[in-house]
DNA sequence: ACTCCTTAGGAAAGCGCTTTCCACTATAAT
DNA sequence: ATTATAGTGGAAAGCGCTTTCCTAAGGAGT
């Protein structure tokens, strides 16, 4: 390996000086920066970001914690595309990103990883928050997407709103017999969407059956398929409903279909999340739009703020925005 | 920050016998470990990774370049899979994922970065090898997933494998008149599935049309509607096509229903690679899967073994599979 | 009583860098 | 000529660890 030393021998300067030409110091000449960058191309030199973050204390490097329910990790359907919003606007900063091994969320465990690894900030992923670590004496920043509970620095979607946003639409299409099918309680977003929901019925006055509110789990396909059948299940079945996330509400449409029926002749739904497949299933489906790139680059800027000493903290509310395909039909 | 030295401090030993009693050496008495961990637990003490990593020479982490042609990045919806089936194997081992900023492929800034951070391995994602630079002298072991031509110490599905099986099932239903769909031919598995319909389609003593070999660019949902719409200005049209990949097809299907026709009534499609949304399609996308588990792990496997110093290189051909859903019919 | 092991623990060097502080030279100001 | 000033460059300390010796002490064997 070439370190800085080979480079003063090769140059013909000291250790001091390569490295303040590295490093853009005032003090050297140009005959000196030249000598040393001739150098450095001649021996393919690459400073060692160990040694130099063991001296700065400064590591550029951005830890991702990141867990969800679902089970796919990185290749879920929706925090990815969060993720990489994320991912694009910290790189501008020169920011690599880690993604620790056995991250269980904000746990204890993951928590001093984080810091045996010397981050330089934390962006966290994470729709619940059961073990998770007093981070108030954190020695980084860190910031939360969707988070549990309402916390300082965190950014997520207008969920009530969403809720109420479908509500509308499928009033004013004249849908009176309204049903919902809830992500698991636990998650905050899905609570969210659950009180919003039952504000915007209210709002109508229309009554909610206690039968018309039903849970999928954790978002999954398999979870929207047994809610929606246990929603068939009713003597006066609903025709429209919002469904808490996009993948559950397509595992419905599967059973609305299977059962015989036809979505939205005979059933309504709209969905949530706007995923990537929303679009091309059959029918396309109608759902509120979670801002994916807005969600991921206001995080980006919240952390990015904060490790350059921003103390303020303020939690960052995202508009969600009603995206009509041909899943509901005005009765 | 609390290191070593106040451990040594607090529990009355030395930092050599701290350091001895956090790496396990044998050297220490019962006594001495006891009061060390005592101390460690006291002052919530964490080693710093960066001065471990300066004197080990090794960092524990691995490097993760991707690089993909639809611009979505970690939301690709088949790379992902794959890295995260990557990354659940290399974590059992304890390494964890960094990703570079401003990666563009392994080319020599992406490789200098790679050399900065000191990781110990680097698993390359990448379909492509434009700017690629020469690894021969590489200070880490590199595994390539989906390489760009046939090269040492990677993995890839068996694409030409893939294609026979879907032109075999599409004439074992009757079809003849078959097209095919392909991907940018300078993707090394776009052209290895080309190459592998013409082999089929020869076997069976089929002609293939020249109009009947349409690009649909970079697997996008695009340009699979693009390549269709050509596909359907043919007079004597196809009855069955082949699609090089998922999102073309759904993007093809599309078209086809646009078009006032109907799959698989009126022309049959199979799709690559039995993305998530495959299934979920209408009708059902039947495709050739891709065992992106396996893949990843291969990966890891193959990675973990060069770490450890394994110096053989062999490439790894991943089997496919026939997935018969809903897109296909018999004539 | 003496040597010879074995065991426990520590001193010190060094990994590759940054940064403070000081020294030296050349030039400008008095 | 003398002093102040700016412009360059380097010595040395130190970031938090690991690892190689080396020492000291205790116990076993003769």
């Amino acid at each position: 390996m070439t370190t800085i030393y080979d480079i003063a021998e090769l140059s013909g300067y000291s250790i001091t000086t390569v490295s303040k030409v590295l490093n853009d110091y005032p003090n050297v000449s140009q005959k000196a920066k030249k000598k040393v960058m001739q150098a450095v191309d001649e021996l393919g030199y690459t400073p060692n970001s160990s040694a130099r973050t063991l001296v700065t204390n400064k590591s550029w490097l951005i830890g991702v914690v990141f867990s969800e329910n679902l089970g796919v990790g990185i290749a879920h359907p929706f925090f990815s595309e969060v993720i990489e919003s994320f991912k694009k606007h910290v790189e501008l900063y020169n920011f690599d990103l880690l993604f620790l091994s056995r991250n269980r969320g904000l746990e204890q465990e993951t928590f001093n990883h984080l810091k045996h690894r010397g981050v330089d900030g934390v962006v966290v992923v994470q729709a619940f928050g059961d073990n998770m670590v007093n981070i108030d004496e954190s020695p980084f920043p860190i910031v939360f997407i969707d988070l549990p509970v309402d916390r300082p620095s965190s950014v997520h979607s207008d969920n009530r709103h969403g809720s109420k946003l479908a509500v509308d639409h499928l009033v004013d299409l004249g849908h009176k017999k309204i049903a919902h099918i809830m992500g698991e309680q636990t998650v905050f977003a899905a609570d969210e969407r659950i009180k919003g929901f039952k504000k915007a019925m209210e709002s109508h006055n229309l009554a909610i059956p206690e039968t018309y509110m039903v849970s999928g789990g954790y978002f999954s396909y398999e979870g929207g398929r047994e809610a929606m059948i246990k929603l068939l299940a009713n003597q006066d079945k609903p025709t429209a409903v919002v469904v808490s996330g996009d993948m559950m509400a397509i595992g419905a449409m599967k059973v609305i279909e299977e059962a015989g029926l036809k979505v939205p002749d005979d059933i309504s739904i709209i969905g949530f999340d706007d995923i990537a497949i929303a679009k091309h299933t059959n029918p396309p489906l109608t759902t509120i739009k979670q801002d994916k790139e807005l969600i991921g680059r206001q995080a980006a800027i919240m952390l990015l703020d904060k490790m350059n000493g921003e103390t303020k903290q303020y939690t960052k509310v995202v508009p969600v925005q009603l995206i009509k395909r041909g899943s509901c039909r005005a009765l």
